[in-house]
DNA sequence: CCGTCAAGTCACCGACTGTTGACTTGGAGG
DNA sequence: CCTCCAAGTCAACAGTCGGTGACTTGACGG
């Protein structure tokens, strides 16, 4: 049971990825150092610039992923935070490559980027579908919505809403959830 | 007319702090230099940390502000996005000093304390004036929702939300306002 | 006209950053 | 056992940062 001194590549690799995610989510993008992501998983800083090339790749690799957000489609309005809800606590709490992002994304352009990227490719598509009419409006109210929830809770950490359980919060967002992808204003 | 070569200090000081403010909300706190500041001023970068000690100390400066939020008691439910909306508008688009806080709490501790502490002493004592119950969660589920707003279009800048006119931004979160102020749930 | 004091400049320090290239070491295959 | 190549280390570079302290310059009062 003796651990090797030696690992093989493509665990090093994901042992930095790890780290790197970690760090990115709980610092923000320019706090984090390419010593400190090493050293975490008790490596030379030299390994991750020869994994990831550049810390800027590294970073693109650690905030890719899937939001795993279920077809909407057929979904009734009132059952719409019961369905997104899981899905929000998985992703927000899960491994940080989310906060990550949001984290970057509040000061780079680039993170910004990214984040419109995911959010056009992955959010819009399923919100979309649930959307009576004017979806990209109505995702993008939801998705405001979704966003500064995570940010209060997660990245602020506003203590009443850190209190809240999930199942209180998921009704207090049904109603707002509903209007938005099917409420008013129907008309110009 | 021709220019001073030399200014008065309060000038100067003023002058400093405008154009901190313009970076630390263009382009976030760890991102800004203090060269850059004094460069955007016609300054050398010792006047920055002659007036402000540190750069800490100049972006405390720089992100103390007076939101300016009406009194909402006996204010109509209906009205509520009416009368917070303007305020909303004229906070996020006036001079970036709330952006950059934003921004920088993202990624600093000591910024999202100082964004807590900015709605525990301005948000949620306008917010609970106008809430039926449980003051807390109410304030802090509609700030959620007005921080996300702001995120979404004044940082992250997306595209429907940018486009939305302010009348439009109103009618639509009008709802949300009620509905977190005044709405269901009541009983625990 | 000149001394004085604040406004502003200058050169520089130490620390830390991302990144590089040459070196060392370990472990599996012949 | 020895060889060899990948896995990992080491020292160092070039640049930038926040911050310091001694110096210079300008305007104004006597």
């Amino acid at each position: 049971m003796t651990a090797p001194r030696r690992r093989s590549a493509p665990a090093t690799r994901a042992a930095i990825l790890d780290a790197a995610r970690e760090r990115f989510g709980t610092t923000g993008y320019d706090r984090v150092t390419m010593r400190q992501v090493a050293g975490d998983v008790g490596v030379d800083p030299a390994m991750v610039v020869r994994y990831f090339k550049t810390k800027e790749d590294l970073f693109t690799e650690a905030a890719r992923f899937d939001l795993g957000l279920p077809d909407l489609d057929g979904v009734h309005p009132e059952d719409l935070a019961a369905v997104l809800m899981p899905r929000f606590f998985a992703v927000w709490e899960g491994d940080a490559g989310f906060l990550s992002l949001l984290r970057a994304s509040a000061s780079s352009d680039a993170a910004g980027a990214k984040m419109l990227e995911l959010f056009a490719g992955q959010v819009y598509p399923a919100l979309a579908a649930a959307a009576v009419d004017r979806p990209a409006e109505r995702a993008s109210l939801l998705g405001s919505q979704i966003l500064g929830l995570a940010f209060a809770r997660y990245v602020l950490k506003v203590p009443p809403l850190v209190a809240m359980s999930r199942d209180d919060l998921s009704e207090w967002v049904a109603p707002v959830f509903r209007h938005y992808l099917t409420g008013p204003p129907t008309v110009c």
